[in-house]
DNA sequence: TCAAGGTTCTACATTGCGTAGAACCTTTGC
DNA sequence: GCAAAGGTTCTACGCAATGTAGAACCTTGA
């Protein structure tokens, strides 16, 4: 349920790029600019990509506004917050939380470490 | 490469909780009493469990004896280290990790957030 | 050397994703 | 008011990953 595919992860990307809601055709467009660097090329039909909004719809990773006739799409959350869900996700399914902490810390960058440091407080 | 399917994911539990290597015949008993609280039932065959390990061992998670008769199976890192292996993973896919890590501790308990603090050392 | 037990090969069903045609519904320009 | 243009839903196919296991092949002990 938290693996996107290809084209999944392509068009939340874009969502998550663009603040305000877009219609299917858009989308189209911004993914043939983005897959091919600039120059017009293999365009996806409109079908596909409103599948894959279905499907992300149902994944609950986007929302549509039925009411406008060209539906309009966007992310339900920022791509920051769904990443850290999926942190959440992936830290929940284990037994001693604080150990794969422990883990997870050992490996990130000093700098990360001191912004950690900042916003967990001092003690 | 990240997602491990039911089966593949309940094997490496059992493997994680056993810390010896153990042969393709014990995990099938293993497997018969976890999935289905102990009363015996619903054995897999071995053939089955045989190939989800070697699936696991073609992707890297578990370690083969191919010079002991009845082959050994072990995991190759520790639930721990794989956990945070894949926060890790999907920490690194986000443009501004500092922002995501800011709303992953938001949602930590305060517990874990002291362990935290204790782990980064004080500033 | 051969039977018992272990391993590898091959295979099939199911599900998720990329992809899109065909059919169906809306809007809009006349 | 109606037909064409455009948008949405349904249905479907190919491919890869996973659950599942039979058939064939290899090893070893009696």
């Amino acid at each position: 349920m938290a693996t996107l595919g290809e084209l999944e992860r392509t068009v939340m990307d874009l969502l998550w790029e663009n603040p305000e809601a877009v219609t299917a055709n858009a989308l189209r467009d911004m993914l043939a600019r983005r897959t091919h660097g600039e120059h017009a090329s293999k365009e996806l039909a409109v079908t596909t990509v409103l599948t894959v909004l279905s499907r992300l719809e149902k994944k609950g990773l986007v929302e549509r506004a039925r009411d406008t006739r060209p539906h309009r799409y966007q992310a339900v959350t920022s791509r920051e917050e769904h990443t850290a869900d999926l942190m959440h996700e992936v830290l929940g399914s284990a037994p001693n939380r604080e150990a794969v902490l422990a883990r997870f810390l050992g490996s990130v960058s000093d700098g990360e470490a001191a912004t950690l440091r900042k916003l967990l407080g001092h003690s």
